[in-house]
DNA sequence: TTTTGTGTGAACGGATAGTTAATATTCTTT
DNA sequence: AAAGAATATTAACTATCCGTTCACACAAAA
């Protein structure tokens, strides 16, 4: 059961008191919530920070709820939930046929609005379930967390699942200094306690690994501080 | 946007009339409608017919809509929308969290219901876009689930479902690692609540069967993470 | 030099996978 | 419907891996 949420939810509603009662709810549930009360500032909020699924209230100051999906629609497929006080069924076909996924009406009770959130990233999951691959290539290194493969040269290198999620976190983000509680927390998880010379273990295992492979990057040391990925590539 | 695609939907429901009168505004829309009117049959009909939707009442004589959705389940994820009387949250809730993806309230309208199987389809057809493929091969491998044969060197092996699903599901995306969880889920089915180590077991037979007989490819495990099928061919 | 931080090798121990066999379940056959 | 066969699952045990820690050597700053 790896169904480990902070997902974002958008929640659209010009009424703040049910906002923020679904958003206790919500954020009770593990989602992150962003607030937004009218149509302009949701779009804006929408590109911004990209959440992953967005409930949708119609009636809203300013552009109202149909113009909000149809601009989020343009660019994405997010999941959309709409929430209205309208309960006709006009006004449902229009919500569903604009590019809304489902259409509640109010009043409703938190838990079934969590159903619904829950069915409809459980079904979209599904879909979008092999996106990009993870990957990160540099000259002569490819580092695949699909395949959990490690390349040098061509040649697939056996490496342990730690180090290669250390490899692979310090490369996606070149040249960046993480320091060893930081790599704890990204590459070990959060609650993770431990002490932070392992750390120092897994560089000298990778650099064995690596050693003289590429002078176009390098794992390096920075005193004091902690390692990170060098490299000049542009990638 | 009337997709002519003719898709197969199922319902299921124990009012005949409201079957006839749905099934009519059904294939009106361009669908092609089997009905049931009960539990059982349902989920006879569901495995021989293999519809793309589902129309799910909860009242059904003998097992209800709950155990139909288990069963189902169990199986496929083919899209399900349950239509009930019964508009309680609770029973809403159960209905989604038992992998239901929406759930209507009679009485409703014709058009919302449409409204509602044209949303989820959309939702869902961006997921099956690419028209499963019941067959791979691999260098003196093949794999084929329209007969539920595997032939290794040219050579048919009898195989358990079960191991050939699972070995045609790693095939099916090869050099991908799934964990045993994910494996349990999307060949198991996402119900299902087993000992991780079954697959453990099942690999091992596969293995036992593939012994040797390409160096093309192989079913490899990743330590800490779960397994894959290997190859470096192009397929 | 002192102090603080890092590199390195070895070793321990717990987590993870492999394996076999027993049990439960499902499917066939009569 | 019951018995038997085939398959799936669980349980128990073993083998192995690798993540972690420790100790000490070494390097950098002050």
């Amino acid at each position: 059961m790896a169904n480990e949420k902070s997902l974002k939810v958008l929640l659209v509603d010009d009424d703040k008191q049910i906002c923020d009662w679904l958003k206790m709810y919500l954020e009770n549930e593990g989602y992150s919530v962003i607030l937004s009360h009218d149509g302009e500032e949701a779009v804006v909020k929408f590109n911004a920070l990209k959440p992953d699924l967005v409930l949708l209230d119609i009636m809203l100051p300013g552009i109202d709820g149909w113009q909000v999906c149809r601009e989020i629609r343009k660019k994405s497929k997010v999941p959309i939930i709409m929430i209205s006080a309208k309960g006709e069924t006009i006004d449902k076909v229009i919500g569903l046929e604009l590019g809304a996924d489902n259409y509640l009406v109010k009043p409703f009770e938190a838990k079934e609005v969590i159903a619904h959130i829950n069915a409809l990233l459980r079904r979209v999951g599904t879909a979008n379930a092999e996106p990009e691959a993870k990957e990160v290539r540099f000259d002569k290194l490819v580092v695949n967390m699909d395949s959990y493969e490690l390349r040098v040269a061509g040649k697939t290198i056996d490496t342990p699942p730690k180090e290669l999620e250390l490899l692979f976190y310090l490369a996606s983000n070149p040249n960046r200094v993480y320091t060893r509680d930081q790599l704890l927390d990204e590459v070990w998880g959060f609650e993770y306690y431990g002490d932070s010379r392992t750390i120092d273990v897994h560089i000298k295992r990778l650099r064995e690994k690596l050693e003289g492979v590429s002078d176009k990057w390098a794992l390096k040391t920075v005193w004091g501080v902690g390692y990170k990925f060098e490299t000049e590539e542009e990638e």
